[in-house]
DNA sequence: ACAAAAGTGTTGAGAGTACACCCATGC
DNA sequence: GCATGGGTGTACTCTCAACACTTTTGT
């Protein structure tokens, strides 16, 4: 898959960042690359935009292609177009990010991946590309945006105890909250709503379990809504 | 300028929401196509990516050629790229905003453009493609930025009065503001920096004049900063 | 002296933050 | 009964928001 120099117009790609809480970290699914340039390198899992095909489109494919995963939380990033971003020639990549409860995990090789890994996004080996960048860029994001909106519950399964909730949000932002402000922000915001049923199972008192009301305003405009 | 149906891979433009203060109005500069598709019909000013161009690139080489504005603030807002946006094709639109201070204007019509008019960016003409959707979403991103950063500057001359400061965010906001918070807010972000100089000419006492900070932190991440 | 715009502090309300104990269950 | 995690309320601080008068200039 490489194309001529002379092409008129840049060829262009998407690239996705998706996050999982695993192991009590914030981690991405990188794929290797069987293929030139950046063989045995990790990368971002991502590919080419079809002709007719929408990038929030090719995304969602790529998604379903690479990793076996659909239905989820996608949020367009940025776009990086920089010409010496490929050695193969000009690529610019819609770059996206996906937050996938723990549960969704199939990996599959695609393609042109030979592997497929969940690694920490603190420390990720090298990347092909731009995609280090790409990364950082994507957890600083997601930062803001829980943050500023109440998104968290999508890197959590539909039914969660709000101990969960928490420990996501201090996973991501990588910061200590207090309980009761905590869950006092949350009640007050309104997106949750309880269900009947409880956690049981580990020690202690069984925690209440909640779920994300589909009919909340998705975008909880307070100021920091959860520092 | 028209390219097969069977093209591998789609097309990729820049469009520019150029936002400019003028007659106390919040407007945009708006060309007349000259060209099929929507040929006589208003749209954002923008054209093809070149290979190995990048979009910002392309984006600063579109404002030279079509308003022979430079050295302005420019920021990426979106990518638009559902295939049924262009009637011609599949084509992919990275979407910048970029924002003009009053002085800078020079009007110049391009090659495909008969025409280039500024338009109030609440009142709009109908727009060629999507492109009313795209100046509706640089509107509100606009005010979001000025919400809860101080980059309103870029909008007025190096030097400007408080008083100018306030009406152009009072302008964008669409909503008055206080005098004193105003300033009490601005003053302790630091981003601006006093004259000695002042602007008289006009009834009443001079106003003294300020400067952005180029020094400054251009993200003060204060919470809202100007409400 | 008066019109017109510039400039300047204080107070009350609400949100944010810090903090400690009782509760329900499993072993 | 004890260890473990779940669940709850209050006081203080600080930021936000509302508000009116004096100053400087031109006519």
């Amino acid at each position: 898959m490489s194309f001529s120099i002379t092409d008129p117009s840049p060829r262009l790609t998407v690239d996705i960042v998706i996050f999982c809480l695993r192991k009590g970290e914030l981690q991405t699914l990188l794929v290797k690359r069987g293929i030139e340039p950046f063989r045995d390198c990790w990368a971002l899992p991502g590919g080419f935009v079809l002709y007719n095909e929408s990038p929030d489109a090719a995304a969602q494919r790529e998604l379903a292609e690479e990793a076996g995963i659909m239905h989820v939380y996608l949020e367009q990033l940025y776009t990086f177009g920089a010409p010496e971003r490929d050695p193969r020639g000009h690529v610019v990549t819609v770059a996206y990010y996906a937050l996938i409860p723990s549960a969704d995990i199939y990996l599959q090789a695609g393609s042109d991946a030979i592997d497929a890994a969940w690694h920490n996004v603190q420390a990720p080996p090298p990347l092909a590309f731009d995609h280090a960048h790409i990364l950082q860029y994507a957890v600083q994001r997601l930062r803001y945006k829980l943050e500023y909106t109440a998104a968290g519950f999508h890197l959590l399964p539909d039914e969660f105890t709000l101990s969960e909730l928490q420990t996501a949000y201090e996973i991501v932002l990588n910061e200590k909250l207090d309980k009761r402000n905590f869950r006092r922000k949350l009640a007050e915001s309104g997106v949750l709503v309880s269900t009947d049923r409880y956690r049981g199972g580990s020690e202690g008192r069984p925690a209440l379990l909640y779920r994300y009301r589909e009919d909340a305003d998705p975008e909880v405009k307070a100021r920091r809504l959860f520092p």
